[in-house]
DNA sequence: TCCAGACCGTCTGTTTCAGACGGTCTGGAG
DNA sequence: CTCCAGACCGTCTGAAACAGACGGTCTGGA
């Protein structure tokens, strides 16, 4: 038991334990593909160190299988919670970040031709759609259960961005097919 | 001059020196704090180990001066215009990411006390708002300059995701003002 | 009995990362 | 003319994060 640095990472995974109780790693892996990990992402094998780390800092307790799987299933401690209440309390300082490679390449449009814009347009009207219907699909079967009705919260901020970006290249492909665009040629560069 | 394996990032580059025309790390730095930074952000010191990459890959050339700072100017080359070309031709399969300490917080709701999620409510107002103001100056300084004007389209998305994510938290403030979330108290863990 | 497919975990080399650090230049106050 | 503040500019480091290949295990049903 020894102080380590941690990381959101680290609350994610108290947090989600302290949530759901008693956990394996790979319990972890799917509640975050269907939650959190919408907003903050990372691979799955960060999953089996972590929990490690947190057992270590007394904030977990671990509870092995001592026949065939062997299984490792977390649980929190007082201490882990009163880390992650903590945390919690804490502000929180920072924006939001984005990733977003489609919009950059929208930034460059004077180097693209307008169809690889439009293709671009496209296909994210097609992606923002699937995921809405995705979060749409959550919504009916989650929305209701009294147990978890209060997460879904951050589900209702999700698919109001996804109808913002959604409406938005709309917008972008409509005015591409009036001819908006410039093309590269002609343009200088350097 | 051998083949690498180019990043976004690597693109970011690229795409930023074929716009602007010859550029130093440090004016790079520069032009991606006011304008891709927003969507696709990276620490400075890799603005000096990419264009050194770009230059042994052909595709950036270099142009040091010879004397006091020796500042190094690298510029675009044909290969690199072309390698950016089909960059932005290829198709976008992936979805935007977004990595949000706030919708976590938010999502552990139950594990916190009203005043928490309260104060985290009343700090995102404050962080987009100042976001939006931000924006909202550079709409105006670089709207009708017709050089960059078709730059500025991003930045009409990057504005509509502020407006909605500040009207989702003004919601939740006006919900937690209203008692709605329950406390963390008198909620079982584990 | 066997196999497909889900379940579960580890490992590896490479990138990314924050941010401390250090040097250089310019204008203007004294 | 000298000196200093503040902007300008670049490098380096150890720690984290990363993708994703890989390998093993269990269960149901053909």
């Amino acid at each position: 038991m020894s102080t380590v640095r941690l990381s959101t990472t680290s609350y994610v995974v108290l947090g989600l334990i302290a949530l759901r109780g008693p956990s394996t790693s790979y319990d972890l892996k799917r509640a975050i593909g269907r939650s959190v990990g919408y907003f903050w992402n990372f691979p799955h094998a960060q999953l089996y160190s972590e929990p490690k780390r947190l057992e270590e800092a007394g904030l977990l307790e671990l509870d092995e299988e001592d026949f065939g799987r062997r299984r490792k299933t977390y649980s929190i401690t007082d201490a882990g919670l009163a880390a992650q209440r903590a945390w919690l309390a804490e502000p929180v300082n920072a924006h939001f970040e984005l990733r977003d490679v489609a919009e950059i390449k929208l930034f460059f449009n004077e180097l693209a031709g307008p169809e690889d814009i439009a293709r671009l347009a496209k296909d994210q009207i097609t992606q923002h759609e699937r995921r809405i219907a995705e979060y749409e699909q959550m919504r009916q079967r989650f929305g209701d259960v009294p147990d978890v009705a209060t997460r879904m919260i951050t589900l209702e901020l999700g698919l109001e961005m996804e109808h913002t970006a959604l409406a938005f290249w709309r917008r972008v492909s409509a005015r591409i097919e009036s001819g908006e665009f410039p093309t590269a040629e002609g343009r200088p560069q350097r």
